[in-house]
DNA sequence: GTTGCTGCAAACTATTTGCATTCAA
DNA sequence: TTGAATGCAAATAGTTTGCAGCAAC
């Protein structure tokens, strides 16, 4: 929690340096990516807003405006894979990492390993390519899964 | 085209193993997968099959039935990213392979890099997956794009 | 002849946009 | 005060589904 406030006054830096504005929606939706360390859509942040901040009354456009915004200014990012759309995590403290998911509880494991890392940036040169992101996401069966 | 044969082949055998028919419609979409060395998607080979085979008249319904399926058996695979929906190629000879994308023009380049394959496996074994599959894309500014 | 397949149109889901109103600066 | 942001509803894009007729076996 006292990590956001840092957050949320880089948020307010980026939207004064873009002339936009400071308002309590962009800012809850920031908190809760931040708040909660699992990976969301568009419509469970919705609920998720409604549920604790029902005072709030954000509309569903807002949340996918601001997720697009706070996707372009990297204080976000996504993965898209199966049905029900992009979801969302901040990008908080943490450092780059990739995504290993179970298809059949949808379980998400994040890992990071800094010899794919190299590779790809060798390819990428290679190639010709200045790499400017990536995703990588490895889908299988967990442990719990298998035992079943 | 002399190796889509036995693609179609193998595409007889499964449907026959499924209890499904071979239609022409079917034929015709794996096989703009396997002669077109590209990633399209639905639209983009609605688009080919209303051109190349005018006397077909296949419904968008049908592409989406028969690339969901052929995806199913394995015979054609999608990316997905930015706009635009899922792209699909066949699984034609080729082995696996992953791609490198520009986010410019949107120019699609595939490699494959057994390095990375294996530490793939050995982090999923970590962490007690069992990977079926997985995507990876490097997304970045390619040579031609950078001249600009 | 039976059963699966197709094209069409309607339905759906995820996301975006237009607009009048509201709010931060 | 004033331009940007919001909520709402309507619009759009991509994809799926229901159904009557058609085609493969």
């Amino acid at each position: 929690m006292e990590n956001n406030d840092s957050i949320l006054e880089d948020l307010k830096v980026v939207l004064k340096d873009k002339g936009m504005k400071y308002t309590e929606q962009r800012a809850v939706i920031l908190q809760i990516l931040l708040n909660l360390d699992e990976h969301l859509n568009a419509e469970e942040i919705h609920a998720i807003v409604k549920k604790k901040y029902p005072e709030q009354n954000i509309g569903i456009a807002t949340i996918y405006r601001t997720l697009n915004f706070l996707e372009d200014v990297n204080l976000i990012s996504s993965i898209s894979f199966g049905k029900d759309g992009k979801k969302y995590e901040s990008n908080n403290k943490k450092e780059h990492h990739d995504h290993i998911i179970c298809t059949s509880c949808g379980k998400i494991i994040e890992f990071f390993d800094q010899e794919i890392e190299n590779r790809q940036e060798l390819i990428a040169k290679n190639n010709g390519f200045e790499i400017t992101d990536h995703t990588m996401q490895l889908f299988g069966i967990c442990k719990d899964c298998k035992n079943k």
